[in-house]
RNA sequence: GGCGGGUUGCCCGAGCGGCCAAUGGGAGCGGACUGUAAAUCCGUCGCGAAAGCUACGAAGGUUCGAAUCCUUCACCCGCCA
């Protein structure tokens, strides 16, 4: 199976220029190709993982990445997908962000061999572009009437847009020709958001007189439940482990609705088809398993965080959720657990559950934490806890240093008396 | 620049002098059922143990009493220039 084959069997190529020209670029000899990331936030979240993946994707099958991160762009902001105009950010704050999304990009691509990918940044060629050149040099390939009848920018039209952010698609423009001129690169791939801008950059290149070049997008990755991907209680799901702990990033891919995780699988994974549709099969005759999701997390999460903070994930995932009783854990492994959904130190005399539950986190009041508790929420080393006045009791600590709190099915915290 | 309408809890949205911590829906949270899934049903949903406190764009005022009336300010949205 070609790589184009595999690639629309996942479902991964949702708009594309010329479907042939495609075909014949990604099945045939080496390409150089480029995704970019914009640095609107201090992390990139698993809404940017198909892009990520898809670059993997791409040079496993020998191509060369280009991975973009957008330091010119950034500062200027992109208007699609939103009603109302971006505060700016400070440049200091972007330029620190370009920094970390790098370091996020690095783990998966391979920087040796024939096929090794390149960093770069748009900054590099957008901050010594003089206005006059950018007015002469790419702005004259824009005709106004054609960027206005963008939907990004129409939507935007009655509320308000700068010439700023109206100035975005240029920029991005520039940028596929640039690493088109500097690196030889042929393709650009993006979210289906992107679309707009990506196409923009093609027609760019042709204008100025280089190419042609190929571009695809990959599809919104949709929820069954019509929520969005990606969020949850806590907000956006990161990849950075100061942001989202690798046993939080394990546990929402372990919460992926039974409807989904096969779609997800054929976005995210790197299973075989053969592999993908026995475990689509396994979901559909013993969902309860949960196999899809177990192999899904694992994989994931071992691609992200790298496979010892995987094991660690799914061994405080076993340990916290699993059937056995939690004095049969060592002392070891019930630490290690807890410090992945976080352990909260406290001395001398341990207080009430209620006080425990809003020290840890869990709850955010007082008033929570009897709510909680009175609605049967509440567990204190898997005991459902009925009396908020109750003082915990020092023998209630595993290992003479250990309790194990927990509200609802399967929000943990740990306390550890110190 | 003129005239009119609006600003309510995480979001949408009712309330138009006391019965309003504020109807209803959504989200969230808990429970039941399950499989750490979905759907469904039930409960809950400012802070405080309570007294009470803080809240209905901001600041003043009227009143025994204001989210509700008045004044000023800020922002938003229409229509006309």
């Amino acid at each position: 199976m070609t790589l184009v084959d595999d690639m629309l069997w996942r479902g991964l190529i949702q708009d594309s220029t010329d479907a042939d020209e495609l075909r014949t670029l990604l099945d045939g000899d080496p390409i150089t190709y480029y995704v970019g990331f914009d640095p609107t936030a201090a992390s990139l979240h698993v809404g940017n993982l198909m892009q990520v993946v898809t670059a993997r994707r791409l040079q496993l099958a020998g191509h060369k990445p280009l991975l973009l991160v957008g330091g010119a762009t950034g500062q200027i902001g992109d208007p699609g997908g939103r009603s109302t105009e971006r505060v700016l950010n400070a440049p200091e704050v972007t330029a620190g962000w370009v920094t970390r999304i790098r370091s996020q990009l690095e783990p998966f691509v391979t920087f040796d061999g024939p096929s090794a990918a390149t960093m770069v940044n748009n900054l590099d060629w957008t901050a010594s572009l003089s206005v006059i050149d950018f007015l002469r040099d790419v702005g004259k390939h824009f005709p106004v009437n054609k960027m206005i009848a963008r939907d990004v920018v129409k939507n935007r039209l009655e509320t308000g847009i700068s010439f700023t952010e109206f100035s975005y698609q240029l920029l991005q423009a520039n940028d596929f020709f640039e690493l088109h001129q500097r690196h030889g690169c042929q393709l650009q791939f993006g979210g289906s958001d992107q679309w707009g801008n990506i196409t923009a950059g093609v027609d760019f290149v042709r204008r100025r007189g280089a190419g042609p070049v190929q571009a695809f997008t990959t599809p919104l990755v949709l929820k069954a439940d019509g929520t969005k991907f990606g969020k949850t209680a806590g907000g956006a799901t990161w990849l950075d482990p100061e942001m989202t702990s690798p046993y939080a990033f394990y546990q929402f891919w372990i919460n992926a609705d039974d409807a989904d995780v096969a779609k997800y699988l054929r976005y995210f994974s790197f299973k075989s088809r053969e592999e993908i549709v026995s475990l689509e099969k396994e979901t559909a005759e013993r969902p309860q398993a949960r196999l899809a999701q177990k192999e899904l997390a694992y994989e994931i999460t071992a691609l992200v965080h790298g496979s010892s903070e995987a094991d660690q994930a799914v061994a405080a995932s076993q340990a916290l959720f699993g059937r056995g009783e939690l004095s049969s854990l060592s002392a070891a492994t019930l630490r290690a657990a807890l410090s992945e959904t976080g352990l909260t130190p406290v001395r001398g005399e341990l207080p009430t559950v209620a006080a425990l539950l809003v020290e840890t986190g869990l709850a955010k009041s007082n008033g929570d934490a009897r709510r909680t508790i009175s609605e049967g929420g509440a567990y204190l080393n898997n005991e459902r806890v009925t009396d908020a006045e109750a003082v915990v009791p020092a023998s209630a600590l595993l290992h003479g240093q250990f309790l194990v709190l927990r509200k609802g099915k399967r929000t943990f915290a740990g306390v550890e008396r110190v």
